[in-house]
DNA sequence: CGTCCATTTGAGGTGGATCAACCCTAGTGG
DNA sequence: CCACTAGGGTTGATCCACCTCAAATGGACG
């Protein structure tokens, strides 16, 4: 995977992660003694491919990840997008399961994923936090059934921009990191369905844009009532 | 629960349960000498709610469970179908996320949560089953995912027809366990949509219907082309 | 300043939802 | 053993939320 990358090595090690505390990676890294590197990927590059083998774990340090599978005539559905801190590709088998892209230039620290199970077959702090992250997966993804299945486009969109006012604005701006068409097929909508729910919130005085990518949230209860 | 249960107890253990091979659930409660108990739910009765302590793991020996989520206008998405063999309520958190029912009357095994997490905490194996069986889960929510985002009403039907095929049709015949009601609420559909799409499968010969709930597959080719 | 995309906005089409009969069948009770 | 009933399932007619196709707008970057 590596060597086809068009990533670039940094030096691994010594330096201080700019991930907040709670960070179960870094502990995990830390506790076990793993050897973790950095790797940089550029904007819109593959991380990894669905069914290729799952060698590594990935943290993102900075930038943004979307994950996602195809059907076979393009349709594409995103399980999530991972943001400074998240972890992505924890496999249990040996494959991976959805394809990772970079959305940014983003920086990653990965670890073996062979030498993380090992860790596990040792220390059952690191057992229990393995399996800790795989049941936040699937707990997110058990809500985000509901909101495929059962979900308007408009709880959908304010859906969205209240989990992405979670993750990722600690101040009172948030820059998405993402555009329409991931949005929509994040949500199972058209990148134009977004567009006009977004533009409908904005007419309602529920967010401010400034760039289409740059939104301020005014009424976070507003959107929470429309959260169903 | 229990107390509130409409169930009734039957004597634990000394029974061979009706489960094939590849019986994880089994091959923990073996190894690690928990204590589990066999109990029964009617038809319709519910299991456990969304939000409530996670005391138990089950284990469905026969009937048919349904887990799923609700909206507060009533909007259901059911999550997953639990057949003969399979674990639910399986967590890691205090509480269930989501509510099960017994779609038929059920047993099921049961084992106390925190007796399986003191296993694993002592012997990897259970852990690393633990652990492989929310993997699982997720592997599930991935896929159906991707379904119930980006799939036609056709789409769904097959690939609800081929799932259940391979999990309950040993015979030819297979003997659904829901209603039209709750396959719709699984991939996110009205009833008459299901029902409208089963109509035009068997109009087509690739199904054959004995009674709305009893369908043999006469085409399974065709509709795996269909599942894109 | 011009080019390239991402985004917005508009107009019209459609797949699946909704609303409404009707049918079938398993269970019930006479 | 059969008539009745209730609930699940099917089918039809219509509606509408969202998709599709198209064009205009805007912002970033050379």
């Amino acid at each position: 995977m590596f060597t086809q990358s068009v990533g670039t090595y940094k030096t691994p090690q010594n330096r201080k992660p700019p991930i907040e505390t709670g960070d179960k990676f870094g502990l995990i890294v830390g506790r076990a003694n793993l050897v973790a590197t950095e790797f940089t990927y550029n904007r819109e590059e593959e991380i990894y491919g669905e069914d290729e083998p799952a060698e590594y774990v990935y943290q993102v340090l900075s930038g943004a990840v979307r994950t996602y599978k195809l059907l076979s005539d393009g349709r594409r559905q995103i399980g999530a997008f991972h943001l400074p801190g998240d972890v992505f590709g924890l496999e249990i088998g040996p494959n991976h399961r959805l394809t990772a892209e970079a959305i940014l230039d983003t920086s990653v620290r990965l670890i073996k994923r062979h030498s993380l199970e090992q860790a596990a077959t040792t220390d059952v702090d690191v057992a229990r936090k393995l399996w800790s992250m795989t049941a936040s997966d699937l707990q997110h993804a058990e809500n985000h059934m509901l909101l495929l299945g059962r979900k308007t486009a408009m709880e959908r969109v304010a859906a969205f921009l209240l989990e992405m006012d979670r993750r990722l604005s600690a101040a009172a701006m948030m820059a998405l990191p993402m555009c329409r068409r991931d949005i929509g097929d994040y949500l199972g909508l058209t990148l134009e369905t977004v567009s006009r729910a977004l533009s409908e919130l904005h007419d309602r005085g529920i967010l401010e844009l400034s760039g289409a990518r740059q939104i301020i949230l005014r009424n976070r209860q507003h959107l929470r009532s429309m959260n169903a």
